[in-house]
DNA sequence: CTGAAAGCGCTAACAC
DNA sequence: GTGTTAGCGCTTTCAG
């Protein structure tokens, strides 16, 4: 067994409550008092148990989060920051992954729930129903959806949307496709609707290539469908849809930029590395998950719901090389002159 | 406060150790008294009290991971299986990330230790005398590294450079370049010492690059001194890095694989995205993952040190576009005909 | 300022 | 088969 608080206190020659004390509130301790205790746990080594202490204040230490899907580089990110986070918070991170699988999430929240003092769930793709019942029951915050007034961060989607197809329509596109994402992400949701409402309003001509998985393999299967669109441009609802879609054109001999250009969303790493570049817009990731963690310890320090706290986070489309003004091939001709601020 | 057993033994008319009992050992209560406790606990949404448990149990039910980048695509894989394998396992998994570097990972490992019934140490760069000490004090399972008879997961590293070595071979090339990792990197280490032997057994001309920060950001540094090398073939030390030279070298305007063959390690998802596509050496990325946490439960089970249990893992060159035969440009010419199996 | 006492929710002997 | 008892290691009143 590990030194408990009563080998110090042998050692320091006082009470189990004095190291107690001493460790939680040292300025109401005498100092030589102080000075025998810290020195008999440094020496010993001691640690306290957070079980024990658990049981006794009814807070862990210990933050929860899930995400659908640890390998996607987009949900790594927020990983990254919800642990540097609680980490310098002094707070241990539990992870869980479910696959992409919405019937998992409320069991793996649940699961964790009385190991935690609160639990980020990103990007769940469970049904608000579920949401809000698991809210009332535990300690969340939401990354990436909004249900009722559960404390929330969130990013500009619309924004996102809004800054791709400026910039597409300024290149000179006139028919745009979209590229879904899974049915049940929030995300794709708000991005598909300021889409076809931003669309609208400059006057493109839209086509909607329906939902695939968000991997490279979901942009693989959209690839021949959208070439089959007569679309000159694509907004992907991520950069892994929009990575497999560049493998795939490639195959097919589809030119990126010049017979097609695509937009991804995410900005991920790697979206820099293939050739060409892929344009993206950039969210903050690590600062989503930075963020949901502030969120969740002012809930649990205060105690307080505090009821629709949320944050929404601004976004930056990043142009690099995969977008381009459209040739001649399937192309259709620049109907509107380039003059759209992009912001 | 949550529902406790007292509530549902109370709700069941029985006692709390009854329901302590019939959870942990239903066939030593009689089936009309377990109706009504599992009754009961499900109508009360039941869940034991974690902390609890271990206080009497010693067990926590969680296991511990530290990795040096959880954004590396590579530790997100091994990341991934450690946490699938806990979670059909039954238990939960506290990650932490050391940032590379060193001195924080026994920090790390000291701080989740009493939160967990192992900790795996993925990829640790600290001393073997730090890890030697470190596993005398907690359960470890080590991934990537070997430290006396410490239970270990690690690759074939010498296999995957032989397989490398011998592929650039047999495609002709005589000089070989290889760009380090992290000098405190175990895997580097082995990877260099196999970079050496086995070419000096196929007479290659070697030369070593230094070494290099396991990023993207590393490989684009080392690029330039690649090219001046004169070598026409490079091995790296893992495809992050590969990836860099890529880039790099795409810039400069040296053709792959035509002027410069690339090969990297671990065969991350986007080394076959570039174009040219990564040839790179497979790890069993999640694999490692999965077989440590089996390691660590075997540990924890058998309450022993199943002292030197551990397992070397194979691995398979895949090859892509970005290896070839070495052109006249700043190319070696052939000077041994291709005739290597490369297994 | 410090110690004694009570108990967090659970499990594990030990009686019955 | 089931209840009673005694803690696990810690924090927290409450006395002194």
């Amino acid at each position: 067994m590990a030194v408990s608080a009563r080998d110090v206190a042998r050692m320091a020659g006082v009470s189990v409550s004095t190291v107690s004390r001493t460790l939680a509130r040292p300025d109401q301790v005498a100092p030589e008092t102080r000075d025998k205790v810290v020195a008999a746990a440094r020496a010993l080594g001691y640690r306290a148990n957070p079980a024990a202490r658990s049981l006794i204040t009814g807070q862990t230490g210990t933050l929860g989060l899930v995400v659908p899907d640890l390998e996607n580089p987009y949900f790594t990110s927020v990983t990254k920051g919800v642990q540097k986070r609680a980490q310098a918070a002094g707070y241990a991170l539990l992870v869980a992954d479910s696959d992409e699988h919405s019937g998992q999430e409320a069991e793996l929240v649940r699961n964790m729930a009385s190991r935690v003092d609160g639990t980020v769930l990103c990007s769940p793709r469970a049904s608000d129903d579920v949401i809000a019942g698991l809210a009332q029951e535990f300690r969340l915050v939401l990354v990436n959806r909004r249900v009722g007034d559960i404390p929330a961060i969130t990013v500009d989607n619309a924004d996102g949307v809004r800054q791709a197809l400026h910039h597409l329509r300024a290149l000179g596109h006139g028919r745009v496709a979209y590229v879904g994402g899974p049915r049940d992400s929030w995300s794709h949701g708000e991005r598909l609707a300021a889409f076809r409402s931003i669309g609208a309003e400059l006057d493109l001509d839209l086509v909607e290539l329906g939902n695939f998985r968000p991997y490279v393999s979901g942009g693989v299967a959209a690839a021949d469908i959208l070439i089959a669109s007569g679309a000159t441009a694509v907004l992907a609802y991520n950069d892994l849809l929009a990575l497999g879609l560049l493998e795939r054109l490639r195959q097919r001999g589809v030119r990126v930029p010049e017979d097609l250009s695509v937009v991804g969303v995410d900005n991920v790493p790697v979206a820099a590395l293939t050739s060409p570049a892929l344009t993206s817009v950039e969210v903050p990731r690590m600062e989503s998950g930075r963020a949901a963690v502030d969120l969740l310890l002012a809930e649990v320090r205060e105690g307080v719901h505090t009821a629709g706290a949320t944050q929404d986070l601004s976004v930056q489309l990043v142009v690099r090389g995969s977008t381009g003004t459209p040739a001649a091939a399937g192309g259709a001709a620049v109907r509107h002159p380039a003059g759209v601020v992009t912001t």
